[in-house]
RNA sequence: GCCGAAGUGGCGGAACUGGUAGACGCGCUGGACUCAAAAUCCAGUAUGGCUUACCCCAUGUGGGGGUUCGACUCCCCCCUUCGGCACCA
């Protein structure tokens, strides 16, 4: 009888689908494992086949534990808001919303082809309203936040105004202090705005990449695709919606080091959040009391710190500018204005104007030149530099372009002849550190500056807080109306979800307003409790939103009172091991594990990390070894695979291709191959009638087939836990091909490989299965174990070495002795003639693997 | 430029803590079955040499050095590819 997939494949899925076989629930007897796969964005193009790969191996690996007795948590969802089908509404006037559906229809039936054990029952979607209700009860959460420093964690706004109204400003950390008494004094417009500082998620007027021709701010990542499809993109500051992750940099990077994920995710994180230690140094300008502060990671070259450069956006610019320099200052301001900061990133040289102003160097008390250039960016650090030439290519260049003083601080080495000299050596021209090196010289003058209240120790990170509003439609709407006074109001919970409003036409707004400004009647409300007039937030949130709690919900998806019950979400949390594609390596996985921090702070969930074990799926690439993609013609459907080999193929094809991690290419010829291997499976079990091939029988398994075997469940056990799917299949293919060999075969023993094939290959294993004459699924069959003593093998070749080369091989018992191995090795022929009668320096006897013999000549 | 990962047959890849390099699969070659083909099965397949049976010898894991009885594996230098960052003071 013909292995027919195509029936097999169908008729097992309807029985899963009609046993919810893989059906989970909350089991206390029972060990949990929580297995994510990175959700989707349903595309309109449909499923490609680097899905399948990530999914396919958690499958594997859930199938596996399932054996094992582990309670699984196997879910999967859509991501589905975004801007495609947002700019198809444009096109075509249909609601996102039907596009949408109709993806996830199409990404639905095509994962369910793929006989993926997912439990569907908690399948989420992150553009129902049912769903988007408790993102935005998320964001209200961060919005009535406020990050405690003496903490260090989240806390309830509400315990902010509380100690204001108690003991003012006295403990917390703010410019202007206040006691109580002024707090209660100050109006409700004076609370607000105060309170905004402090909040979790805030609006704040930035800098942002405005694409008109999009009627949206583009991230900085998105602003070259753009460009270089004709839009212009400008630079121009917009109130928008931050979310204040910065808060958590520390944090972030601290509780990395505890996940398993592959070193070069933590290591792109750890340069995202860019953690530099230095001092803050305070520069008193010339002729008034302001003070610049700036920061450095070298204090220590502070003598040699001839001129002081702002960001053109820095405040303090024009406080120094004398109105002779005024012009030029303004021009030049606007000149950097314009650019993006990509633009900025790639100009060669230096460009920048003198303010007219000076500082005085609190080491040396001379003056110094105040200028402003656009390499000194207002996000980072202070906003302003001390130029230090010597000891900085940066300011060297600076230096040189416009011929201010160079004075080195370190000496460089004898004979150094480069320009600005970075490496350690002793101070010089430094006063009080001459001699010093650079750590000490650090450590004295950072004394020196905290002694004198010129600055003080200081630690930065590049990470900035996160831009979270976006002027679209398809999107999360965020939940807060702008009253008349200049207030902001959160809704509240009961109030939610806020969804969408219809639009009658999907277009930009015109302005800098998504198209929900277009929605006049569901804009502009009347505040119930107020009566004053209102207009709600017409920005919406970003994709990353919806992903940022997804795994959250999975674990209690139809709850209608709570994000996840706690009951539920202590169970099934942590995730034990997600899977997904290294392009979001940075910021869905830093966004996502700052959400759960704030919702660990806030009691709502149990862990500080939300993901223990990570592992990226590689990039499966064309035939010809190129990236897939619909211009080359070299994309692979899987829907034509699955056609063609069926499920089982395709699934043990991606796994077989190599580690899960790498890129790989495609073949054609590979899928073939593996299909051959089924057919072979197949037609060992089954006979021509369709029922129990007769060579399996209740005999007595040989010596030899029986230790391939245990060696096989060792094989395969190990592989699968450690996610090396690869190996696992060439050991299975090893034992097919050995049990082809037979006459007969032991029934107990190919029961028990029907097992191990069915993670890989489920659909064929369960009709295996039910052809030895069971009856159940063998979704829940224990595992096979193993007989340690059953593995090792009786004889061995042991290799006999001379001088380190392999001039002999001899098959001996298993464990024979050092002594006896040495004999052999002695009086082996080919061994002899390569002794050539040299003398014999040395003997390397290792049991079970080799003799070396070492000669001298 | 900086950070990270990786370079093994014609191809995808294997080799656990240094101990038989090339498992398994693809491809290719030869054979069996067949009128023939497909499918299937069997055998061979790193490169070169010598014999021209089996053998045996040399070379071989990007290149060059080193440590070691012994290195794909450890150390140093260099080259290439991929991914990320990019004036972060």
């Amino acid at each position: 009888m013909k292995y027919e997939f195509t029936h097999i494949e169908k008729k097992w899925q309807d029985y899963w689908q009609r046993h919810a076989t893989f059906r989970t629930e909350v089991d206390e007897r029972k060990k949990k494992l929580y297995v994510l796969d990175m959700f989707p964005y349903p595309s309109g193009s449909g499923l490609h086949v680097g899905h399948p790969e990530g999914y396919t191996a958690t499958d594997i690996f859930c199938r596996f534990k399932r054996m094992k007795g582990f309670n699984v948590l196997h879910p999967m969802g859509w991501d589905a808001f975004g801007l495609p089908a947002e700019r198809y509404a444009m096109q075509t006037n249909i609601h996102p919303r039907i596009t949408t559906e109709e993806n996830i229809s199409t990404f639905r039936r095509q994962i369910k082809l793929l006989g993926l054990s997912y439990d569907w029952s908690r399948e989420v979607n992150t553009t129902d309203p049912a769903y988007y209700k408790w993102t935005q009860w998320i964001f209200l959460k961060l919005y009535n936040s406020w990050y405690d420093r003496r903490v260090e964690k989240a806390r309830p706004i509400e315990t902010l105004e509380d100690e204001l109204a108690l003991e003012g400003t006295r403990n917390v950390d703010v410019p202007a202090p206040f006691g109580p008494e002024d707090w209660k004094k100050k109006g409700k417009k004076e609370k607000h705005d105060f309170l905004a500082r402090f909040r979790l998620t805030y609006v704040a007027e930035v800098p942002v990449n405005w694409c008109e021709g999009l009627g949206t701010v583009l991230a900085n990542e998105e602003v070259a695709e753009w460009t270089e499809k004709g839009y212009t993109v400008e630079r121009r500051p917009m109130k928008q919606w931050m979310m204040r992750i910065t808060a958590y940099a520390e944090r972030l990077l601290q509780d990395a080091e505890s996940l398993d994920w592959p070193v070069s995710t933590l290591e792109m994180q750890r340069n995202w959040i860019g953690k530099s230690e230095g001092a803050e140094i305070e520069f008193p300008v010339k002729r008034s009391n302001d003070r610049i502060k700036v920061f450095t990671t070298r204090p220590d070259t502070i003598f040699g710190a001839t001129f002081m450069v702002l960001a053109p956006e820095n405040p303090f610019v024009l406080r120094v500018t004398p109105n002779d320099h005024v012009v030029e200052v303004t021009d030049y301001q606007k000149q950097a204005s314009k650019k993006t900061e990509i633009e900025r990133g790639a100009e060669r040289g230096k460009s920048g104007v003198f303010t007219g102003g000076y500082a005085i160097n609190p080491a040396t008390k001379k003056e110094i030149p105040i200028w402003i250039a656009d390499y000194v960016l207002m996000g980072y650090g202070t906003g302003a530099i001390m130029g230090v030439p010597a000891q900085d290519e940066r300011d060297w260049e600076f230096a040189k372009t416009f011929g201010l003083d160079i004075i080195r601080t370190v000496q460089p080495p004898a004979g150094f002849q480069g320009k600005e000299y970075l490496g350690d050596g002793p101070a010089i021209n430094s006063g009080l550190l001459d001699g010093l090196h650079i750590e000490q010289a650090k450590k004295r003058i950072i004394e020196w500056l905290e002694q004198e209240e010129w600055g003080r120790r200081a630690v930065t990170y590049k990470l900035r807080d996160w831009l979270f509003s976006r002027q679209r439609y398809w999107g999360e709407p965020i939940p807060i109306v702008h009253l008349e006074d200049g207030t902001m109001k959160p809704l509240k919970d009961a109030e939610l979800p806020l969804e969408l409003p219809e639009l009658e036409k999907f277009q930009p707004s015109g302005t800098t307003e998504s198209p929900l400004a277009l929605a006049t009647d569901w804009v502009n409300i009347v505040d119930k409790d107020t009566g004053m007039k209102g207009r709600r937030e017409t920005n919406t949130m970003p994709q990353w939103a919806g992903s940022c709690w997804y795994y959250l919900r999975y674990t209690d998806s139809e709850n209608a009172k709570e994000f996840c019950s706690g009951e539920k979400e202590k169970y099934w949390m942590p995730v034990d091991v997600y899977i997904g594609g290294a392009e979001h390596a940075v910021l869905h996985l830093l966004y996502s594990r700052f959400w759960h921090k704030v919702l660990y702070d806030l009691g709502y969930v149990s862990t500080k990390e939300p993901f223990l074990k990570l592992r990226h799926q590689g990039t499966i690439l064309g035939e010809d070894s190129r990236k897939m993609s619909k211009s080359r013609g070299n994309v692979i459907n899987p829907d034509d695979i699955v056609a063609q080999h069926g499920a089982d193929s395709m699934r043990l094809f991606e796994m077989f291709m190599g580690p899960l991690e790498d890129v790989k290419p495609w073949s054609t010829k590979g899928v073939e191959g593996v299909f051959r291997f089924l057919n072979r499976v197949w037609r060992l079990y089954v006979a021509e009638d369709g029922k129990r091939d007769p060579s399996i029988s209740d005999i007595q398994p040989d010596g030899s087939f029986e230790r391939l075997f245990h060696q096989t469940v060792k094989k395969v056990g190990e592989d699968v836990a450690s996610l090396r799917f690869n190996t696992a299949i060439s050991q299975m293919m090893i034992f097919v091909n050995e049990a082809t060999k037979l006459q007969k075969r032991p029934r107990a023993l190919m029961e028990q490989f029907v097992l191990l094939l069915s993670p890989f290959a489920p659909h064929i294993a369960e009709e295996l299965w039910q052809k030895l004459g069971h009856t159940n699924t063998l979704a829940y069959e224990p595992w096979p174990v193993f007989d340690a003593t059953k593995v090792v093998e009786d004889t061995i070749e042991v290799v006999l070495q001379v001088n380190g080369k392999v001039r002999s091989r001899v098959l001996v018992p298993m464990n024979t002795p050092e002594d006896e191995l040495e004999d052999l090795a002695l009086k082996d022929d080919n061994v002899r003639r390569h002794l050539d009668g040299g003398r014999i320096v040395k003997k390397v006897v290792v049991k079970n693997k080799l003799v070396n013999i070492v000669v001298a000549r």
